[in-house]
RNA sequence: GCCGAUGUGGUGAAAUUGGCAAACACGCAGCACUCAAAAUGCUGUGGGCUCACGCCCUUGUGGGUUCAACUCCCACCAUCGGCACCA
């Protein structure tokens, strides 16, 4: 008997796939316009979270969503399905760029050689990638939409400048979204982010915050991520009331999901920030003192911010009275950093009885805590409370509104004080500019001559792309400007509208742009007429699964879900969501139980175990490992149980006996009985591996064909079309070996074009099954029963087992559950 | 602090959703083959008591519901993720 030699078997079909074609996606809608192959087929668009070609090479963990996909694909395909399943590169952004600048050679030059291997290392597992659909973010045809997308936006005010002081990263020197921050360091590097003011370019997300909640409903992912967006976006519904400042016109507009607390608030706050300070000063008695606190807070940093968390600062606007609204009483007003510019209306009415930050402050400042909610209510009197009291209650100390629910109030003194209804959100907008060379070119002219001029000026859709300069030096200039701003020449142009001279924005996107349509531009990679074709698009939109890593909760996937409402809003596109189903992959862990790293050493190169154990070993280990979206740890002693099962199956396609059609009637009586056996557990594996691929329970899926192996190698004689059979099952797992051996058989077509077998349901039921007498819940005896058997006919056997018998001892059973096909259990 | 997930043999894990806990695999031990080793095959492998037939205990901890709980309910502990002065 021939050994596995998984290098040759796996190096052949590899080759004959690429020539042959397979797995070139068939473009089924244009059936319509007459072609040959018949109805149009169903779709399933399967995809992968492409990756970032990083100078570090794939490791182990990689593949393994890569490889869900692809036996998930190969599945549907066999089931009748057109299959879309691309792959490309996301290779704009910082860690392209700051690789390059270490190893001082061009992004470009960087991004190429690490695709190339990428693309090489991926090859060596025997994907069924369609590679003619290949993408790179970074490719000026691709970009070109890029670019137009955000033109899209800019024309319908989606996209806008402004000089907010935003998160700055000192060492990656450019300015980051709220979503580029883990805590309050940058992401990529770690440093600690500053604030800093800065032009720059928005993306107005929060328009679409509601939408982007409320779809979550109708989508197949995990929870976790759903409940992290809805974490993300922050809806609280509350009120918005106004305090009139005592003897003037202003008044402070404060934001509450807590109107049932009005009577007790005792002061009111506004963020150092908020514009109404600057107005109210020529009223401030200490504005020295106020002034100083002013830029104190704006010095410190986030993480001086989170340290001292617990600290309440602030200072009294001396002079200043805010008239509280319910019941007219005059309320000092502070400024205080635990009050957000950006959150709410940036101004707050404290009630420290019944809020813990507002209970901190006004200890600290000797403010008055007045309870205005009863736990248990026995008015007059209330329990003293010793700390803010957060719950629902009984009004107490408010007026007319005493004695009645809480939630009741809230509606009741919002009308009461003429308060508005009104729905707030965490999320932010999107900072969308980079002050970074490695990304698209912002699609903007600046006009402004001295004479005056057009100002903001979108760059023609005809004159896209804006290519990226080739430059010598593109290190990041620290300045707050991009270093395209040192190219003059490129940044020099004419103004689009005018002709006069006009400058080009010199800032780039960030990484997340290219991402955030990609799965758009596989639909159709080649259309330079828009953005894509719609017929397509209907087609294969959405995704039908997705799968990647649960880090991208609140960043890619919140982003691609944003701008493909837009588009669908723009009418490019069919479907309001882009990715139906979401599988999360879990991290690969190194044995040391850490992150694999190349800074650790501990990293575990897909080739090395593809040469030593073969693709298909390693396809099937990952897949065997543990549940798909769990983090595990890898272990190369393991590997060797799926080399082993692999080498069962090569050594069992010489064991094919072809058996008589009726090995009854040969006198073979124990052999059909035997062969018997192995179809039914053949049918109850094809069950078991379909629906558990569905479910991506590949694990499960695996140990149910070992048990089949195990015995299929115990059985006398294997029937051919047994083992073809489970060949079909096999295939989406392991292709090279199942199509090895395919051939082996002496089919002359791909196995992986062949159809998911369909298993007979009357095969999967046993004739007999062992039934479990339990006394009193605990396992007495076990016998044989028929499996159809009734339920009286079952305790009639119970009752009649030896072992029973003599347990019971004559004395009669108390009660007596039957439970048909499984157990009868006898109380006494 | 809030939200989410997880907790089962030496290890990775499984359990038809309330019905035999530990399938499948790794490892380990013994045996066979071998001069020997590797590979392979067979047997055993949660813990305790017992010469043994057997019996008892066991799914993070404590309680509860049930004829029956890894599974449902209550309280707690631990680990990992996400958010965090969001009014």
């Amino acid at each position: 008997m021939k050994q596995y030699n998984h290098k040759l078997i796996e190096k052949k079909w590899r080759e004959k796939w690429r020539k042959s074609g397979l797995y070139k996606t068939e473009e089924s809608f244009s059936v319509e316009s007459g072609s040959a192959s018949g109805g149009k087929k169903p779709k399933s668009y399967v995809l992968d979270m492409f990756p970032f070609p990083s100078g570090e090479g794939l490791h182990v963990g990689h593949p393994k969503g890569y490889i869900a996909t692809d036996i998930y694909s190969r599945f549907k395909k066999m089931n009748g399905y057109n299959i879309l399943h691309p792959m490309g590169w996301d290779a704009f952004g910082l860690p392209a760029e700051n690789y390059a600048l270490e190893r001082k050679i061009h992004p470009k030059a960087a991004v190429d050689k690490n695709i190339k291997r990428f693309r090489e290392q991926l090859s060596l597992l025997g994907f069924n990638y369609d590679w003619s659909r290949e993408i790179n973010t970074t490719d000026p045809d691709y970009y070109k939409w890029t670019q137009w997308i955000f033109l899209k936006l800019f024309e319908k005010g989606l996209a806008y400048e402004s000089d907010e002081p935003i998160n700055w990263c000192p060492s990656c020197r450019t300015g980051l979204s709220n979503e580029d921050l883990e805590g309050n360091v940058c992401e990529r590097c770690g440093s600690a982010v500053k604030k800093k003011p800065l032009r720059q370019w928005m993306l107005k997300i929060t328009d679409y915050a509601e939408r982007l909640l409320e779809d979550l409903k109708e989508l197949d992912w995990p929870e976790s991520i759903k409940e992290s967006q809805r974490n993300w976006i922050g809806k609280s519904q509350g009120v918005e009331i106004e305090f009139k400042i005592q003897n003037s016109k202003f008044k402070i507009n404060v934001f509450t999901t807590r109107p049932d607390t009005l009577f007790g608030a005792t002061y009111c706050v506004l963020a150092p920030e908020h514009k109404l300070v600057k107005k109210l000063k020529p009223r401030i008695k200490n504005w020295r003192e106020i002034e100083k606190y002013i830029e104190k807070a704006a010095a410190k940093s986030e993480i001086e911010r989170l340290t001292e968390k617990k600290e309440k600062t602030g200072a009294e606007l001396k002079g200043i009275k805010a008239i509280n609204p319910a019941n007219n009483e005059e309320l000092p007003v502070f400024i205080a950093d635990y009050v957000l510019a950006h959150y709410g209306t940036g101004a707050i009415m404290a009630v420290p009885a019944h809020d813990e930050r507002d209970w901190v402050f006004a200890k600290k400042f000797n403010l008055p805590i007045k309870q205005v909610i009863c736990q248990f209510y026995q008015e007059p009197k209330c329990p003293v409370l010793n700390e803010a009291y957060l719950g629902e209650g009984k009004l107490t100390q408010s007026g007319k509104f005493n004695g009645i629910d809480s939630e009741k109030a809230k509606k009741e003194i919002t009308k009461f004080v003429g308060g508005k209804i009104t729905v707030k959100y965490k999320l932010r907008d999107w900072v969308f500019s980079r002050q970074r060379y490695w990304g698209e070119p912002i699609p903007i002219i600046h006009c402004d001559p001295p004479a005056g001029g057009c100002g903001v000026v979108a760059v023609p859709e005809s004159d896209l792309p804006v290519k990226l300069p080739e430059v010598k030096n593109y290190e990041p200039t620290g300045t707050g400007e991009s270093p395209l701003a040192n190219i003059k020449k490129w940044v020099k142009t004419k103004c689009p509208r005018c002709g006069r001279e006009g400058r080009r924005e010199t800032n780039t996107m960030p990484q997340w742009a290219g991402s955030s349509w990609y799965y758009l531009r596989y639909i159709d990679p080649k259309n330079d007429q828009s953005l894509v074709d719609k017929k397509k698009e209907k087609y294969w939109s959405p995704v039908d699964l997705y799968a990647g890593g649960a880090e991208h909760a609140t960043r890619h996937l919140i982003y691609a879900r944003f701008w493909h409402k837009f588009l669908y809003d723009l009418g490019a596109v069919n479907y309001s969501e882009p990715f139906k189903r979401l599988q999360n992959v879990g991290l690969i862990i190194a044995e040391d139980g850490r992150k694999m790293s190349k800074r650790y050493g501990n990293v575990v190169n897909p080739d090395d175990i593809a040469a030593v154990y073969g693709a298909d070993t390693l396809r099937i280990y990952e897949m065997f490992m543990g549940p798909f979206d769990q983090a595990v740890s890898w272990s190369t002693e393991s590997i060797i149980g799926a080399r082993r099962f692999l080498e069962k199956i090569y050594s069992l396609a010489f064991k094919i006996k072809i058996t008589p059609n009726n090995p009854a009637e040969a006198g073979l009586a124990g052999q059909a009985n035997q062969n018997s056996k192995l179809e039914n557990l053949l049918h109850r594996s094809i069950k078991k591996a379909g629906e558990d691929i569905e479910n991506f329970k590949f694990n499960t899926a695996i140990a149910q064909m070992m048990i089949l192996t195990n015995e299929m190698e115990k059985s006398e004689t294997l029937p051919e079309n047994i083992f073809e059979t489970f060949l079909k099952i096999l295939a989406p797992f392991a292709p090279h070996l199942s199509e090895e051996l395919w051939e082996k058989l002496g089919r002359k077509t791909s196995i992986h074009s062949e159809k998911w077998p369909e298993y007979d349901p009357r095969m999967i039921k046993e004739k007999t099954f062992e039934l479990v007498i339990q006394i009193n819940g605990k396992v007495r005896a076990k016998m044989e029963a028929p499996a159809e058997a009734g339920e009286a006919e079952l305790r009639g056997m119970a009752l009649n087992h030896p072992v029973i018998k003599e347990k019971l001892a004559g004395r009669p059973p108390k009660k007596i559950i039957v439970v048909p096909g499984r157990l009868v259990n006898v109380v006494i």
